[in-house]
DNA sequence: ATGGTGACGACACCAAGTGTCATCACGCCT
DNA sequence: AGGCGTGATGACACTTGGTGTCGTCACCAT
């Protein structure tokens, strides 16, 4: 079987999708995904570190939008507004037709403890990026950590809303809608 | 209440401590740990569900302080209030004797991806868990997430100063201030 | 063609976990 | 004291994730 095809990565992707679908997370082994993609054990780790980072990919361009969001603010500015503009940019990333997708990715994490530990680790990946860029703007730390966390949860909750059936505004929408909620609550807790 | 050698638990961690200072997390192997305890590598699987459970074995009671201190706060208390007495109760599980310890453990962790992802995951948990209590205690959810994220904050706050060897005030100390750090920068941020 | 480059397959190997059964120390009962 | 049950441990085989190494084959530029 000497044939090579393109788009090896993204064909990964989708077999491991609609196996750990079926089977879930741990009843289905890499040796399965890399069958149903017609490559091999070893091709898989070529492109993914580990199992679990085949759920993962779209990491990357997050953390780019946002930092570049926060950094591009205008000087002006202050840390939540800068904020608020990187949950417009991560807009971006979360069209309607990627709805459905990231339902299923989401159905997949919440079934396995690995995934959620994987998915708690790049959530404070993309906490520390923030507060980095929140930092280059001036902000100095109690405010940047801060603000940051509350970034952070603001995108958790919109991310929920978005991804829940009984909702159907779009991203940036619900975005603006949980920082606005956080905002308030934050006034009144002080 | 079997006692055989007994302490195997003690034992495992003791000599997993040591040897994943000397060498490092990936190049030990849970072999060799259970060879210096003088037990087998079945054993370890027995008392911790995987070889990174090793390195987090108080977690359980440092949840059930801050659920504890949360719920058991005066009924006068605003959720920041009841964040705090939860700050102060966890110090119990910090006293300065442990704060090499401590050290140790967090040097082997900032070592290695996998016990990042594992207190990352342990952070989430406790983080629920306060949201949890709060709820008990009649606050609503945009409020009760946000105070969480507060006292997770000040508490990681806290546990970093309070392991870095420049500072030796003592960890109870060491909570308040990183509390009343972020209020402030709450208050000038809303 | 011709040779170089990069992606893939084949194979061996290590380490983390798990299932299963045997064994051995201890407390308890008579 | 001696037998019994229980729970912790050892022994061993097995699966699966993950890596090192080498060979192979397509593609491209010369």
């Amino acid at each position: 079987m000497g044939r090579w095809k393109a788009n090896a990565r993204e064909r990964l992707e989708q077999a491991a999708l609609e196996l750990l679908l079926e089977r879930g997370y741990e009843r289905a082994t890499v040796a399965e995904i890399t069958e149903r993609a017609g490559l091999t054990k070893r091709t898989f780790f070529r492109h993914f570190a580990d199992k679990r980072e085949v759920l993962f990919s779209g990491q990357e361009a997050l953390y780019k939008l946002f930092v570049g969001a926060i950094v591009g603010a205008p000087a002006s500015a202050t840390a939540i507004d800068a904020i608020g503009a990187a949950l417009e940019a991560a807009s971006a990333v979360f069209p309607p037709e990627r709805r459905e997708l990231a339902r299923q990715r989401q159905a997949i994490i919440a079934g396995n403890t690995e995934l959620q530990e994987r998915e708690m680790l790049k959530r404070a990946s993309l906490a520390a990026a923030m507060v980095g860029a929140l930092r280059e703007r001036g902000v100095t730390d109690p405010t940047a950590s801060l603000a940051a966390e509350l970034g952070g949860l603001a995108f958790r909750t919109a991310y929920a809303r978005w991804v829940d059936p009984a909702n159907h505004q779009e991203f940036a929408e619900l975005a603006r809608q949980a920082l606005h909620e956080l905002k308030t609550a934050t006034s009144e807790i002080a």
